[in-house]
RNA sequence: GGGCGAAUAGCUCAGUGGUAGAGCGCCUCGCUUACACCGAGGAUGUCGCAGGUUCGAAUCCUGCUUCGCCCA
């Protein structure tokens, strides 16, 4: 074994075996129960980022658990044509060549859009490979497969037939750069500063007139009417009544309507159905018509108006108040502070237009997708994703669908001269109603969501029955960043139970968002983003692994941090060296070859307390990582596992049991071997590169940790008297270290022996071992208590119930053991005070008598310290 | 504006009623043939603030402050 764990080339060497047995490759005839994930497909034109990476650790440690714990495992990867995101990547690249898609034409796009793809195809699952990923890489899925897509014109012809599915013109959230509508998920809200404009609208009868606040002057001539919230007493006589646009001049109602917040400016909103989402609404309670004064570039469309008419948004605006100014309509105006829709690809800000699109009726799909969360059958985690996830249910508006893009799966619908309209999934040649050879396809192609909210049953063979639908769906665990709860998550409970008549999930898992070592999301414009893979690099991908498992899961947010991800390389390289330990025994320096033999059980009555202990401790860690991975709680496996290996097995077992190793104690090796051997299958789960090097090098094993029986709790091993001995053993051990080196004694020096005499023997050393224990890892011999009996000055120890001495031989020098048991003495009254008083008060009574009885125990064993170290001081 | 979460050692985080913890960093000592990617020892905390419940609160409740995220 090398000197140190080297984990690039033990990296590469494992991802080949790994894809020489095809470990990733399930079975749908297996006997075994059934675990199954569907990997949230990443864009093909991304590469990994600290999501992914994250999110493949999550899903790669629970397939491995539950392969080793006898299950048919399918994890299947693929990744998303990412429609409007590869358009915009592609429109850039454009850009700076110094054209436009326009320029290039359709035809040249696609080829553009094919090239990509070509590149790009694969590499993120590539990098997912790096990271350990064992998914069953030959159920691959993209979104653009054949077979995919005709899925979802299968899937899109039912929700037409059925009429869930139509086309009419809605108010979208449009993107005049993009030039296509987007849904409300897409809109990102930036805060910013504009101004409030309060304007005069003249009551038709009489000289009054009305106060409207708003930061859209421009949208004036596309107003209908204007709203006061039902009720208010300030605007009872007007309501009904007319007044006069201030731009135009036309008459339009005075209306009551819930949308409108009295305490909000003025208390009267004005009604742009044309330009408005909310006032779209008002609209149709209203039966009020629509104007528009904007057109899908973004231009003003206002004739008889020179100084708006063809303008840009923002231009017509000032224009627009100007005119007001100029008219003495205008009352005064104010900073505002607000937030504003801007779409989340390209930053445009968003108009809310009326135009044509197709919409999903969500309703039937949304009430089955919340009671299926409600009722538990599906399980968020955290929990308090649940709450998100039904209210955003519950205030669904019907889905726009439709995109204006050139690059996307088609809206698979044809309408033919004669006017029928028809959905295929073969792209016909004639109507199928009249026989008419003149069709017009539509242009328009479909949301992105739209196709991956079908994704767990797409990418398993539906609609055709076959053994991989019916064994691995549904799917036992999404993994996913929370962001998509609403996208994504939401969509394909809707779909899956739409189509397959279950649910597409069990458990869905929220993973933490990684954020910068400033505390803010990692963003390129922030500088703060760090590359998984340069992490790898230089630590290794299962340093990485154990890293996002401490923070993957049970917490919202996460700071990167590098050190912790080194922290856990060293971990690596400890237990490639506690395992270089034992093999070190059987090959000696200079013979490196070879691997760690089997040994045959030593009955329970040849093994010493350390032995007892340890296997003690280790059944306690299986129980722990065995109950903590399949619950979710990484954090809860990997600190156990650590802490076991390191503070326990590392620095006290092996520092113990190594002579005894030396010397071929049986007992002790097998015990060695186990605990090594065991602690690496726990551990195998998250960080498998390492443990599969470190299983390698012990006889017995498959060719990876993978395939081994995931270890059950033996109950032999289960020792609390062990434990207990063994604890207050370590614990005079360290008062005696710590004490040694305050005298000055260099505690790790083989080479001189300090004598030691017992004058009182506590529960520290009532185990006929513990004597063994101590001069086996401090630099002591221990003497008869005679020999140290007649010194009056010579230092003493008090550990627990133990009083140590040196003994004569040991020479002079020593004199700083008062000072040191001055200290401990502060320290126990401090302690029996608390105590004491804790006792005296209501605690006695109130509290369970367990507890008491600890606290009294405490107590008692602290008095008699107190008293020994007084007698010590005092003689 | 609504919702969710976070606030614990210098930093990153565990701990969710019973004596404040880990990793990294810092200080002292030690290159002892598993590991200096190591070992031994040490310093460092009014557990955000204010109330409340309780025999007992970092932990439960209420309010507040700051930060982050989601939604409108």
């Amino acid at each position: 074994m090398e000197a140190a764990y080297q984990p690039h080339s033990t990296e590469q060497r494992w991802r080949q075996r790994w894809a020489e047995i095809d470990l990733g490759s399930a079975d749908p005839a297996s006997p075994k129960p059934a675990f199954s994930i569907a990997q949230p497909p990443p864009n093909i034109t991304g590469s990994l980022h600290m999501g992914h990476a994250l999110n493949a650790l999550v899903q790669d440690a629970l397939c491995r658990f539950y392969r080793m714990n006898g299950y048919e495992v399918c994890w299947i990867p693929g990744t998303d044509h990412a429609a409007i995101a590869t358009q915009n990547v592609i429109e850039r690249q454009l850009a700076d060549e110094g054209t436009t898609k326009e320029e290039l034409g359709r035809e040249a796009f696609a080829a553009r859009v094919d090239a990509w793809y070509e590149t790009y195809q694969g590499r993120i699952l590539e990098q997912l490979r790096r990271m350990g990923a064992t998914c069953d890489w030959a159920r691959e899925r993209f979104t653009l497969d054949d077979a995919y897509v005709r899925v979802i014109r299968i899937v899109f012809g039912e929700l037409y037939r059925q009429g869930l599915i139509y086309r009419g013109p809605r108010i979208v959230n449009w993107c005049p750069r993009c030039r296509s509508a987007i849904s409300d998920e897409e809109v990102e809200y930036q805060e910013q500063l504009d101004t409030f404009y309060y304007v005069r609208y003249p009551l038709l009868e009489g000289s009054g007139s009305l106060e409207v606040a708003t930061t859209r002057p421009e949208t004036i001539l596309a107003d209908v009417a204007v709203a006061v919230a039902p009720g208010d007493e300030r605007f009872r006589e007007q309501v009904g009544k007319l007044v006069k646009e201030p731009l135009g001049g036309r008459e339009i109602p005075i209306i009551e309507d819930q949308a409108v917040d009295p305490r909000v400016g003025t208390g009267v909103l004005k009604i742009t159905p044309g330009h408005s989402a909310e006032d779209y609404e008002v609209g149709e309670r209203h039966h009020l018509p629509i104007r528009t004064v904007i057109s899908l570039d973004g231009l003003m469309i206002a004739a008889g108006f020179p100084d708006l008419d063809g303008k840009g948004v923002r231009e017509a605006r000032e224009s627009a108040a100007e005119m007001l100014r100029q008219s003495g309509a205008m009352i005064r105006e104010e900073p505002l502070r607000h937030e504003v829709g801007h779409c989340d690809r390209c930053g445009t800000i968003i108009e809310p237009l009326v135009t044509p699109q197709w919409w999903v009726r969500v309703r039937e799909l949304a009430d089955p997708a919340s009671e299926a969360v409600a009722s538990g059958r599906i399980r968020l985690h955290p929990s308090q994703f649940r709450g998100q996830y039904l209210d955003w249910l519950a205030g669904l508006r019907d889905w726009c669908i439709s995109r204006q893009l050139w690059l996307g799966h088609r809206i698979p619908v044809s309408t033919c001269a004669n006017g029928h309209s028809f959905a295929w999934v073969e792209e016909p040649s004639n109507c199928p109603e009249c026989d008419s050879t003149d069709l017009t396809a539509d242009p328009d192609v479909l949301d992105t969501w739209f196709s991956s909210g079908l994704w767990p049953f797409a990418i398993l063979g539906w609609p055709e029955s076959n053994p991989a639908l019916d064994k691995f769906y549904p799917t036992s665990v999404l993994s996913t960043a929370r962001d998509i709860l609403q996208h994504w998550v939401v969509r394909m409970v809707m779909m899956g139970l739409r189509f397959t008549d279950d649910i597409p999930f069990h458990d869905v898992l929220f993973h933490a968002t990684i954020l910068g070592a400033d505390g803010a999301r990692m963003s390129k414009s922030r500088g703060n983003v760090v590359d998984p893979l340069e992490m790898v690099d230089k630590y290794g991908a299962d340093a990485l692994r154990a890293w996002g498992a401490c923070v993957a899961l049970g917490t919202q947010d996460a700071r990167f941090d590098e050190t912790r991800v080194g922290g856990f390389a060293y971990f690596a390289n400890k237990l490639w060296n506690m395992t270089r330990l034992l093999h070190h025994v059987y090959f000696p320096e200079g013979d490196e070859e070879g691997s760690i033999p089997e040994l045959p059980e030593p009955a329970r009555e040849t093994l010493q307390l350390a032995d007892r202990w340890i296997l003690s401790r280790l059944a306690a860690v299986t129980q722990v990582t065995s109950k903590a991975l399949p619950a979710f709680d990484f954090d809860g496996a990997i600190d156990s596992i650590y802490n076991f290996a390191w503070h326990e097995l590392a620095d006290w077992y092996l520092e113990l049991v190594k002579g005894r190793l030396e010397a071929g104690d049986e007992a002790a090796l097998w015990v060695t071997r186990r605990a090594l051997l065991q602690t690496a299958t726990l551990l195998h789960p998250i960080m498998p590169f390492l443990t599969d090097a470190l299983g390698e090098q012990f006889a017995g094993n498959p060719a990876s940790l993978d395939l081994v029986t995931w270890p059950g709790v033996e109950p032999t091993w289960v020792d609390p008297e062990s434990e207990v001995a063994m604890t207050s053993c370590m614990n005079l051990i360290s008062s005696l270290r710590k004490w040694l080196t305050e005298l000055g004694i260099e505690v790790t020096k083989r080479s001189i022996r300090v004598p030691f005499a017992v004058l009182e023997a506590g529960p520290e050393l009532a185990h006929p071992e513990a004597l063994e224990y101590v001069s086996a890892l401090l630099p002591v011999a221990w003497v008869p208590a005679s020999s140290a009996d007649d010194g009056d000055s010579l230092p003493q120890l008090v550990a627990g119930r133990t009083t140590l001495s040196l003994g004569r031989s040991a020479g002079p020098g020593a004199d700083r053991w008062k000072e040191s048991a001055q200290r401990e003495l502060a320290k126990a009254r401090t302690l029996r005070a608390k105590l004491e008083s804790h006792l005296e008060g209501p605690f006695a009574a109130k509290a369970p008598a367990a507890v008491v009885q600890r606290e009294r125990d405490r107590l008692e064993e602290v008095r008699q310290r107190e008293t020994l170290l007084l007698r010590l001081i005092e003689s």
